[in-house]
DNA sequence: GCTTGACCTTTACGTAGCGGAAAGGTTTAT
DNA sequence: ATAAACCTTTCCGCTACGTAAAGGTCAAGC
């Protein structure tokens, strides 16, 4: 099958001045020009043209994808599967967003309080997704994975009150923590609010609250860069600071 | 809570710049000015950045969003209920896309051919049915080898507007399904909806709806390694999971 | 008290990926 | 034969910022 510009954009779904465009910066050549100087696409561009706007959709600048799909080392099939990879992460992302939404709603309504950092959840984009994927397995292996499972247990089993109570805390915790890190002592008494905060906290989550747990989860968070990235939010070095503090109030800082 | 730019831009995940642009074209300007000319932001701004976010993500320009979000007659809870349909909508599309590329790595490893127009499907939404009149012929030559054997004679019929609706359908399916495991229940409601959705999908492949076919068909997908896969994608057990769904909305469990 | 570095400010020019209009040639249908 | 519907190139405009440049502010450490 053959082509024009505008038969091809139809079928594609893009304008006709978006295929002139790719001409001009030679992202997608017609196979040939006719005798009038039309543009002419046979069935090699329009698999082309697939695999650049499955690159456009991705959100790839156009002068990166006619990089890589121009070059000899290009392998489609690789490309087509990572592709894939990216698109479920967004959809992932999307999934997220719902749910913000979704709680945002509930807020709203005064069914939940959420916390600032909550508000804006699935907007940043990639930093979260990455971290999960390269940090996921390594804490379900470091920290066990029958923790994690029952605390997911046992958060599905809140009522919605006391979902809303242990949201409340949260924002405290780091409401406490940014006031503590003003001080710059883990010892303070702001800090070691923080700390008690921290433990109620874990109450709901856990079963049963011990002081080597707790120092432990504490140390989590400045060797898991997903939760130092979670609270230095609030300010550089503030999950150390949180763990300092922690060790101090669990009476295990030697 | 008050943030400087560079905080809220952290909270948020955008740039300082871009905040700075909003102030400048008036869509969100600080809560004050302090005494060294710096733009402070409190929590009513953060409300709105979030709002602001959503539209965003949206794809709506910023002079709309100015114009929706500053309008007296403007509802916040609707536009939060508006914006969950239309993520949700999103998301859909999004698995038309995947499937779309699922079929592109089939096709390209030579399990199945694609269709000129089934190449685009997922980029496009609404042209489609132009393209009915004009290439009806065409495609309808070239969707032979698409499905499953049995099922080849109907689908050659189909045109690529009922194509197009039995992806959703598949899609939806797919979603659906996802929902209904986290119930853990095949009697469950969303369970048994996935299970009419599933029913609908076989009424455009199927020249006669039964039970009985229903259910055998149900079994296959534990039985048959292929469509194991296929559901197990989701999740380990989903096929089993809809099979038994099947049974029980087409009564045959026992 | 002074420096350093991380903040903040405004102004201003640059960019991507097209949209759209102007001015004209070609093809097809009636 | 004429209109409608294509096609062409050229060029200017737009959005939503990125990225300097040039300078003021603030807290920390020496």
């Amino acid at each position: 099958m053959e082509y024009t510009v505008q038969k091809l954009a139809q079928l594609a779904g893009v304008s006709s001045r978006t295929l002139r465009y790719y001409d001009e910066i030679g992202l997608l050549k017609p196979a040939r020009i006719n005798s009038s100087g039309y543009r002419i696409y046979g069935s090699a561009e329009i698999d082309k043209l697939q695999q650049i706007l499955f690159y456009r959709e991705l959100g790839v600048e156009l002068e990166k994808i006619k990089k890589i799909i121009h070059s000899s080392s290009f392998d489609s099939l690789k490309a087509l599967q990572e592709h894939r990879t990216k698109l479920v992460e967004n959809k992932k992302q999307l999934e997220l967003l719902i749910t913000n939404v979704e709680k945002t709603i509930a807020n709203y309504e005064g069914r939940i309080v959420m916390s600032d950092q909550e508000k804006f959840t699935g907007f940043k984009q990639k930093l979260i997704n990455d971290n999960e994927a390269k940090y996921g397995k390594e804490i379900r292996a470091k920290y066990g994975n029958e923790k994690v499972d029952r605390s997911n247990q046992k958060l599905m089993g809140l009522t919605p009150e006391q979902y809303a109570e242990l949201q409340k805390l949260e924002a405290e915790i780091m409401d406490t923590l940014q006031a503590a890190l003003t001080t710059g002592d883990p010892a303070s008494e702001l800090a070691q609010e923080t700390a008690d905060l921290h433990r109620q906290w874990l109450s709901y989550t856990w079963d049963k609250y011990s002081e080597e747990a707790h120092a432990g989860l504490a140390q989590m968070y400045v060797d898991d860069a997903r939760f130092t990235a979670y609270y230095d939010r609030i300010q550089a070095g503030a999950a150390k600071f949180l763990r300092d503090a922690i060790l101090i109030y669990t009476g295990k800082n030697k």
